[in-house]
DNA sequence: CGTCTTATTGATAATGATTGTCAACATCAG
DNA sequence: CTGATGTTGACAATCATTATCAATAAGACG
């Protein structure tokens, strides 16, 4: 059986307060800052069960580490991420979809599923670069 | 001055000879295998100079290893991958260059780079699954 | 061919994110 | 309230990757 704790429920709310991919351990930081006493085991497991429940996106930046963020479930989307600060917008991508599916299948491929991310630099830290 | 050595020509010749993306873990393991003598972190060097240099492409797997595989300088490409046996196929993907940079545009974002790869089961292995 | 400079190697230690362990604890049905 | 058991959290363990550093070898020069 599933229970609900006060922990579960920390990890989504502070996930939910992020407008940027956040790592486990900057989220667990994020929680101890806020008075939160909560084990980082803990919110890895919380991660990846909203992860895996569809209630949360997951990426992996360049460094390797595993990103969160808090996202619409059952929302098949991608993102569009800033490389420097990680502020992500949500962007549809119909023509991807479309040409992902059709790509395998012109190779034999079955069960396509894929990778589609945007990084780039946003107006504000394009505007510090350029300053 | 960048010299050559026996073990960065063994490296890229092994990385030539496989068809799939593989770790250097896998690389090293077979190199040894082959009879050649060679150290593992000589094998991370060799593969991330090869990577730099644009002489082979590198993504990072669902656990979060570094993947390699030899490509085609200069070319920029994307990869159809089978999840099941690794195996690799170099396409094209004019349309979400334009169009990575098109959203990127629309939302002030600068310096567009993407990230896009196609997940699924190759022919034999759809074939495999099947039976 | 020898010699010298220094890039490169490789065994091993160190790092750092993530996962496993397991006793103590909290949740929820009854 | 109480018991069964899912969950927590401190810590150890794991695993890929990187740093360390003495020993080695590539290549320029004579």
């Amino acid at each position: 059986m599933k229970r609900n704790t006060w922990q579960r429920e920390a990890v989504k709310s502070a996930l939910d307060a992020q407008e940027a991919f956040v790592s486990a351990q900057q989220l667990h930081a994020t929680l101890r800052d806020d008075g939160t006493a909560i084990g980082l085991a803990t919110v890895y497991r919380a991660l990846s069960d909203l992860a895996a429940a569809g209630g949360a996106d997951s990426l992996q930046s360049a460094e390797g580490e595993a990103l969160y963020r808090a996202c619409t479930p059952g929302q098949h989307h991608h993102h569009l991420i800033c490389r420097n600060c990680g502020v992500t917008v949500e962007i549809e991508a119909t023509h991807v979809e479309q040409w992902a599916k059709s790509i395998a299948t012109e190779h034999g491929f079955t069960q396509p599923e894929h990778v589609v991310d945007v990084f780039g630099l946003c107006p504000e830290c394009t505007a510090l670069s350029a300053g």
